[in-house]
DNA sequence: GTAGAGCTTGACGTGGGCGTCAGGGCAAGG
DNA sequence: CCTTGCCCTGACGCCCACGTCAAGCTCTAC
């Protein structure tokens, strides 16, 4: 099969394979055209990375499930690199979950304190002169 | 004061500083030598855009806190738009969480898939010929 | 006068994973 | 012959927040 069905049936483009092919990720052999030739096992393979970049991972990373694929393993997986690198994203994945989960409490409590400033000052406004619009970023209190 | 000094003060750097003021983010008056002058309003800006950083907020959402400041506002934060974007930003980062949280399960399920598959073949081994080490990425089963 | 520190603008580099031309070749159908 | 549709390579664009280098000016200290 060729560049454009390969891309179809991995639901990606020619210009993904091609950049793969430029990695070292998927190398290609040729028909007397010059046209890239694949077949089935290069599909797995395709797929493999293609799950594997879903999952977030960088293409650097799929290399060695992809290797292990093309050493006659059952599984990208079936090789103690691959799980190294599950073993490292799930350390940075626990690691950014963290991260965006204090950064999220953070901000949380700032929109809570100010939501509260702003109640308090409508309440003071409400009692020396009347309900009044604020900050209306061109027409201020000047 | 002049840029060298604010971008020390900030814990930042100068290039930043006039990467701001190209954003029009934190626009600066000039000496004579054409030198840019701060006073400590923009430190206080500058203070507002780092820590909207830190978490993680894109320049263009530190926009409205910044306004609301040289509106003359006592915070960043009190002014309706820049609660628009702590709004918005809680959504994106609960989304994203949730996100991170279903590739975690997913790849921490497929490493014990993977590792019960590894204990399984060894076990096999064990039973037919011996201990045999495998996919050590270059000398396979050929 | 001269060294050094700090300032100026302009412009290119970075990283990741491609998108998107530009310019051309090959094969089949009408 | 011409169109259509696929393929090729090469190269620039994108996003974002800057880093880094180049070439030159200003001010201070010695």
């Amino acid at each position: 099969m060729r560049i454009g069905e390969l891309a179809a049936r991995a639901g990606t483009t020619t210009r993904t394979l091609r950049y793969y092919e430029s990695r070292g990720l998927l190398p290609a052999r040729r028909d007397g055209n010059g046209y890239r030739t694949y077949d089935e096992s290069d599909l797995r393979l395709l797929r493999q990375i293609r799950t594997l970049q879903d999952f977030g991972f960088g293409l650097e990373e799929t290399r060695p499930f992809v290797e292990c694929l093309r050493a006659g393993h059952p599984e990208g997986d079936s090789c103690p690199a691959s799980l190294q690198v599950y073993r490292r994203k799930l350390d940075e994945l626990d690691t950014l979950i963290a991260e965006l989960g204090a950064v999220r409490e953070k901000v949380g409590r700032q929109l809570a304190r100010a939501e509260a400033a702003r109640a308090a000052l409508a309440a003071d406004a409400a009692v020396p002169g009347g309900p009044e619009p604020e900050c209306e970023l061109g027409g201020g209190p000047r």
